[in-house]
DNA sequence: AAAATTATGAAACAGAAATTCCATTCGCCA
DNA sequence: TGGCGAATGGAATTTCTGTTTCATAATTTT
């Protein structure tokens, strides 16, 4: 007989016994695990069926795993992770309500870090609302001929440019980073001509270096679109389309959330208009 | 004939035609109505032979019940319970489903902007959900008292690196941004000693130069802080601290929002506590 | 290297679930 | 009151799901 009465009554246990155990599963049931652990929601909602596919395995497989932890099958294991999501619900409603009422018990780390969830948040909200389609569609018309785009950005805004970067990468379009404020800049930038493009990134106070290369750019034919924080900054001088992004601040670091997501959807677009999607 | 077709898309559509047309159904059926609204989590969860007799019915009353309000049956309608559990909180989602529903015509590149806008949203839920306070006062706890905070990652997580090192930089607290794969890291990293600290963020899949760098560090007896994505992270091993921060996807690039955030918190809360505050 | 053990894939199976059907009851109007 | 249509209960039915089984592959042990 093998009575093995000792699986994991919550998830929390389940957890700690999979990553216990974690280098003794086979390799299947250990696929399983970290499915089950990265996917919780689909484990709690799905068919066994389903959840397998989803997981690139067999159904047989999914109830093996839950054996391997102690329950009888798959349908008790199932029920750890739907009390899982019911309680969740619940803490997360009392963690909206102690942050109502101002709860005391708060750490300063963490109330740091509220902070900066917080401005990320508002940053998000106030680019949804002030976006408009047309220049979205605009910008993406002057970066879809681009032969190359030049990315602009130092500084606070680099991140940006950095991230556009392995995007554009990624979807194969043809790009160069403007890496360091060092020597070869102003060489790189000379190639530009009127086929490429530029996407140049850059907040108040403004780095003098993205300002003077994108208005050299400008001047000689290169379009620019930029993405800043006022109609009064330079680079919109400059700039053949301009967005308006005013990103949340923290502690007196800007969120950068807003601009990443803009500078990510352009980047998408682009490549799925030259795809002739 | 008559086609129903405008079922309720959303928990929140289905309440309001309930009330609406409360005082025209059947006694059962608004029985029925009246347990579902006030059962939610039952109906996303249970069977219909334990909703019905738990609401006191049949079976079949629940699936005249689902059709009532337009579905083809009591699954489609449980789907709907099921869903609004899922995205429970998640408020930008829904302005975002009523902007679609006022705005009209959406252009394509729209659509991918709030599509990042969405992830992005997503992620931040999901990590203040998820980090727990100690966790937070532990990584400060370790990165207070470093000397030199070596800053590590690569591809994808290089924009959150590269912006930590502009905070750092700002708060004067002293960081080394380990830049490319070339050359140089080796001879740097051999500077670390266990009185330095290390930050080190990787996502699946994982570049293996973070990986390794961190695993040598670690080894040499440098703590390390680790941001990554699963408890099966290669990073996760090495790390004396890590967070799991799972970030929401669209069209195949990941949010960067969460771990942006958590970042930042980590570089402004230690450089507070530093000031004694 | 061979044998034994363990893991895996695929399909068959049994049971439970949702759904349909039909007989009966209830409520309403002539 | 009698007749009609809607509503209801309960069983029959069908669809689907979790589980089991078995043959095969991989791995470990002898």
């Amino acid at each position: 007989m093998k009575a093995d009465l000792d699986f994991p009554r919550d998830f929390d246990a389940l957890r700690a016994m999979v990553l216990e155990r974690r280098d003794t599963l086979p390799k299947r049931i250990a696929q399983v695990a970290a499915y089950a652990l990265d996917n919780p929601d689909e484990i709690a909602f799905g068919t066994a069926a389903s959840i397998a596919a989803s997981a690139g395995v067999q159904p047989s497989t999914l109830i093996r795993f839950a054996q391997h932890l102690g329950f009888d099958g798959f349908t008790s294991l199932q029920g750890v992770f739907r009390e899982r999501l019911r309680e969740r619900n619940n803490s997360y409603e009392e963690r909206l309500k102690a942050l109502r009422g101002e709860g005391g018990g708060r750490t300063q780390a963490r109330g740091i870090l509220e902070g900066f969830l917080s401005a990320a948040s508002r940053s998000l909200d106030t680019v949804s609302r002030n976006i408009d389609d047309p220049l979205i569609e605009r910008a993406v018309d002057v970066l879809k001929d681009a032969e190359t785009i030049y990315l602009l950005a130092r500084r606070r805004s680099y991140p940006v440019a950095s991230y556009m970067a392995y995007a554009l990468g990624k979807l194969q379009v043809r790009y160069h980073l403007i890496e360091s404020a060092a020597g070869l800049d102003p060489e790189i930038l000379a190639f530009a001509s009127p086929r490429d493009a530029v996407v140049a990134v850059s907040f108040s106070p403004y780095a003098s270096g993205t300002i003077q290369s994108a208005r050299v750019l400008a001047e000689n034919g290169v379009p620019v679109v930029a993405i800043t924080d006022s109609a009064f900054s330079p680079l919109a001088e400059s700039a053949t389309v301009w967005f308006e992004v005013v990103e949340a601040d923290h502690a007196g670091f800007r969120s950068l959330a807003a601009t990443m997501a803009l500078s990510m959807a352009l980047a998408v677009a682009v490549a799925e208009r030259r795809r002739g999607a």
